[in-house]
DNA sequence: CGAAATAATTGACCGCGGTCAATAACAAAT
DNA sequence: ATTTGTTATTGACCGCGGTCAATTATTTCG
């Protein structure tokens, strides 16, 4: 067990996020220099490592925590009961994700940990956006031959894979939601064989 | 309408291409360093950027050209009849795909390509992928009620979340063969409601 | 052939992420 | 208040991807 933190630590960290925040706001995350943050925070190269292991880990905690912020806004509404719903739901997610080509990479990066004590706030997120999901599926006019969680992983894949293609030149013409929707109604309601 | 390429340069990108496998072969493709590629192939650092825009562009070929040869091999191979076999045809691609989470990554991000005119070598395996999978699906003993193309799609995007998913240290102790089956048993032959 | 036009190569240079030994600030013990 | 141990900060430095004006090799054409 270590000391518990200096005031001074929580303020220089502080300082580094929210001059992360303001380059953000002002430009975009594929922008932003570390050498920019540190200038703006009024510290040294060296305060940001000490606090950041390095780029990706700001990254995280930046992105992680407007995801989050997202699926609170999400979890206080109730369960969608149509798929259109459903991706109606979804669409602040998806948008987020979606918003920079360098977002959408650094999430898919920092989705999963190779070790259990490096999980991330990004990676965090994925698994709550399961358990929502998860929950809302259970409710829903669903299939009923496979587990919430299970659907709830296949949605999440079906999102992902919807974003990745739209990012895509030849894939543009067809909107996200349109192409989710295709893809919900295919895993969440599929027609008897 | 540019001019024929000269002879000198067909020969000095077979030599920076050879010696970038060499590297890869060696110890692997994160450890890769444009520097040491020129070293090797005898050329100055300016003359990797004349032939590749950047270094993903020599990853792109690179693992473009094994993810072809792989689809090669596949596409030789009589159609699969189950999902279990369905698999096992996949498991070469799959485990490329995941031989590094470097490469993973690269794969990722280069496979789709925001200017058509940049749709690159792994860009054109993933339209191949569809193609090959679907001609497989529209054989075998699976569900109706979607286009083969849809289901290539979800077949797609499962193999992607079973990869990622398997990245991560908390899930590694199912195999992907496993998540795999389980996702695509669910998508591609769901039971009656 | 030689001159002009074009294409390919060069390497010094830059930007930026990341390191680390030295130093300063702080807390605990005497 | 001074010493001792710990934690935080500093900034010069490095590695490596990527640029570009200058140079050299090739092709075209009179």
């Amino acid at each position: 067990m270590g000391r518990a933190p200096q005031k001074r630590t929580l303020e220089t960290r502080a300082k580094l996020v929210a001059a992360a925040q303001a380059i953000v706001s002002e430009s975009s995350y594929i922008e932003l220099r570390t050498e920019e943050v540190v200038q703006r925070a009024g510290v040294a190269k060296g305060t940001f490592f000490a606090h950041f292991k390095d780029k990706d880990a700001l990254m995280d905690q930046l992105i992680g925590a407007r995801i989050n912020d997202c699926l609170d806004q999400i979890e206080a509404r109730p369960a969608p009961g149509t798929i259109d719903e459903l991706i109606k739901e979804l669409m602040p997610l998806v948008n987020l994700m979606r918003c920079e080509r360098y977002v959408f990479d650094v999430i898919l990066r920092l989705s999963g940990a190779a070790a259990i004590e490096e999980i991330g706030p990004i990676a965090q997120t994925f698994e709550r956006q399961i358990i929502v999901m998860a929950g809302w599926l259970a409710q829903g006019p669903f299939r009923t031959d496979i587990s919430p969680q299970l659907m709830a992983e296949g949605v999440q894949a079906f999102y992902i894979q919807a974003m990745a293609l739209n990012f895509c030149a030849i894939n543009q013409v067809v909107p996200v939601e349109e192409r989710l929707g295709e893809y919900l109604q295919a895993w969440l309601m599929p027609a008897a064989q």
